[in-house]
RNA sequence: GGGUGCGUAGCUCAGUGGAUAGAGCAACCGCCUUCUAAGCGGUCGGUCGCAGGUUCGAGUCCUGCCGCACCCGCCA
């Protein structure tokens, strides 16, 4: 695979500092770091080997120890077999042809035939002036944005909010907040279950026992309509001519009639004025547009399945039978589009949402964040909208999937039953904990603060915790939830990079210099754990880059930590108020930097910082 | 039975085909006249489930097995 498929930035871009004073700096994001040294290596290959080796790919990864600096490139070891030699050999002949002079030390050749690179101490310094006089910290939107669709969230009209909505929530709007900071256009889209079979239950019930519900806006409120809807899934799974009223309630709304319409309505919008305060609470913007959107837009999807000739009618159902899916006895297994009943089902909903977001939203990329047990389902759908030739080449599908939410006690907790804790029960209590834990302290440190300090600080360091220990876990695994654990203040958790956050800004208050205009002409890093901490900072492209390709949010939450943990050691050992300058005005510059990138990747995680807690 | 995912330190988990596998928690030992000790340093802790294979090199890729979880025709 060719390497330095990369295009190259623009690299020249002026500075305003201050009212009076211009700066025209070349701007060079440390990811340009890897382009360049990429693009160095080809050259050096081909000077060192010939043309033939041009497009090898340099394999250059962050060194595994900074004993061996800050990228090594393992190419001569691959290359030994191609080429004959020995790969010390290859690797101090492309050293040889390597110039790198102005952005690294001279190359180390170690073990069997690293190269290790370290990168100069002025270019890191140049990084460090030009991160920290961009309101972007030197991140560079990409030059070719797309436009992705992220569908997350997505719970169930008529029922509450419960702790399963929590993942898909936090970790799509994390992903979303992340591509749209990179640039792209993002359409973050609520799929909520407003549609199908459990409307016609919960209609028909409601009409039977509560039918005020259905006309009047205010009649009853959402807990009680959730102890309906489970009474009417009870009499559904017990009664069978309630269970054929309510298919036939379906057919009513799903043909359009006035009256199941207006009851719809009702029942839709009392749902989404208690979804509105969770997502105001967890600072979450979404766009709904629901199942029933689709709706008339699923005998299309019939007919087009028709026209594909992938379309087989058994047992009275319309099927794509898939490939790779069996069941029991060994036959293909089928996607059903419309039911025996004339019906439509879920997959036939998904399969029109794939239509229009490509064909109507242009989708380049679409981004499901669902749990992982719906991990078949999606890959059945692709599949038949694949085959059905409604993907074009250049559009991207992908299944963000993420394990569940466990108890303390390591089990499941379950989706339809009436015991399942509710979202804002679990929100509130995150928030209660921090709340007691922060007069706790207050108490012992004998400090005294406002009634809206206390609120502010409890509130976001609750739900901070809550968002934090979600999204540091590796989606895919299943994890306990645990508020000790969340709300802990030591370890990998909100309330740590909080601190970090919190402490910097006391030094900034104290500093009572506008950090924003730090004369940063002289800087000077003597520590090794301030050129630590610098070259941290500089690594946070990378990371966004790879969540950006993964989609794996923990990445950002590892370097954040990581980040944190660097400050402190700084912190520890660089005395910054105190110093004499250059020091004082590299370390507040330094200082700053982290606060800013700490405030940065924490936005993006859905989690607001705080001066001082 | 078929499919998907996961098995890494006492516990909870990171880990991008590369060098001696890392954090946090717990335990133990140190460090506050000095910017928030919610911190920092150190000690202890591993047959990366098992067995093969590919590779110069495997926790990572492939195959088989064991264990756990989830999914499997008209719910979503």
């Amino acid at each position: 695979m060719a390497a330095a498929k990369r295009p190259a930035p623009s690299l020249i871009r002026a500075i305003v500092r201050g009212k009076s004073s211009f700066l025209l700096l070349l701007i060079t994001p440390v990811k340009d770091a890897i382009a360049r040294l990429r693009l160095a290596f080809e050259t050096a290959f081909v000077t060192a080997f010939g043309p033939e080796l041009a497009g090898t790919d340099p394999v250059l990864v962050p060194a595994s120890n900074p004993k061996f600096g800050d990228y090594q490139a393992n190419v001569a070891l691959s290359l030994a077999k191609t080429l004959g030699q020995p790969p010390r050999d290859i690797a101090s002949a492309i050293v040889s042809a390597l110039a790198i002079d102005d952005l690294c030390d001279p190359p180390t050749i170690a073990g069997p035939g690293f190269i290790n690179l370290t990168l100069k101490a002025d270019y890191l310094l140049d990084q460090l002036r030009a991160s920290h006089q961009s309101d972007r910290l030197g991140i560079q939107t990409v030059a070719h944005p797309q436009r992705i669709i992220v569908d997350f969230s997505s719970p169930n009209i008529a029922k509450e909010m419960h702790v399963g909505h929590l993942r898909s929530t936090i970790i799509g709007d994390s992903i979303a907040r992340v591509l749209e900071f990179l640039g792209h256009d993002v359409l973050r889209l609520n799929h909520v279950g407003d549609w199908g079979t459990q409307f016609g239950m919960l209609i028909t019930h409601l009409r039977q026992v509560a039918p005020a519900a259905l006309t009047n806006p205010d009649a009853i409120d959402i807990g009680d309509l959730v102890a309906f809807y489970q009474k009417a899934k009870q009499r559904f799974d017990n009664d069978d001519d309630f269970k054929e009223q309510s298919r036939q309630e379906v057919v009513c709304l799903q043909s359009g009639d006035p009256e199941s319409r207006r009851a719809w309505q009702l029942l839709c919008d009392q749902s989404r004025r208690e979804f509105q305060k969770i997502y105001d609470l967890l600072d979450i913007r979404l766009t709904e547009r629901g199942e029933s959107f689709y709706n008339p837009m699923l005998p299309e999807v019939v007919a087009a399945l028709v026209e594909t000739q992938l379309l087989v009618e058994d047992s009275g159902a319309c099927c794509v039978f898939l490939e790779g899916f069996v069941n029991k006895d060994g036959n293909p297994l089928p996607l059903i589009v419309q039911k025996s009943d004339g019906g439509y089902n879920y997959a036939t909903t998904d399969l029109a949402a794939i239509r229009y977001r490509i064909g109507t939203d242009q989708a380049d990329r679409v981004i499901y964040v669902t749990d992982a047990g719906q991990a078949n389902h999606f890959a059945q759908v692709f599949q038949v909208a694949r085959r059905a030739g409604w993907i074009p080449d250049n559009v991207e599908l992908v299944h963000v999937p993420f394990g569940l939410v466990l108890g303390e006690d390591g089990k499941k907790l379950k989706t339809r039953s009436g015991d399942t804790p509710k979202l804002k029960d679990l929100l509130s209590e995150a928030i209660e904990r921090s709340r007691t834990d922060l007069h706790n302290r207050l108490t012992t440190e004998e400090r005294t603060e406002s009634p809206e300090f206390i609120g502010h600080v409890a509130t976001t360091v609750g739900l901070s915790a809550v968002k934090y220990a979600d999204l540091s876990q590796n989606r895919i695994s299943s994890y306990a939830f645990s508020y000790d654990k969340m709300l802990a203040l030591q370890g990998n958790t909100a309330p740590y990079m909080l601190y970090a956050y919190a402490r910097i800004q006391s030094i900034g208050r104290k500093a009572a210099v506008n950090l924003s205009q730090l004369d940063s002409t002289q800087l000077h890093l003597s520590d090794d754990s301030e050129w630590m901490l610098l070259k941290h900072l500089l690594r946070l492209d990378e990371v966004l880059e790879a969540i950006a390709t993964e989609l794996m949010p923990n990445r950002l939450c590892e370097y954040l930590f990581d980040l944190s943990k660097k400050f402190n050691q700084f912190y520890d050992r660089c005395p910054v108020l105190n110093a004499p300058d250059p020091d004082r005005t590299s370390r507040l510059l330094l200082a700053d930097t982290t606060a800013r990138t700490l405030a940065l990747g924490l936005n993006l995680l859905g989690i607001q910082v705080l001066d001082r807690m």
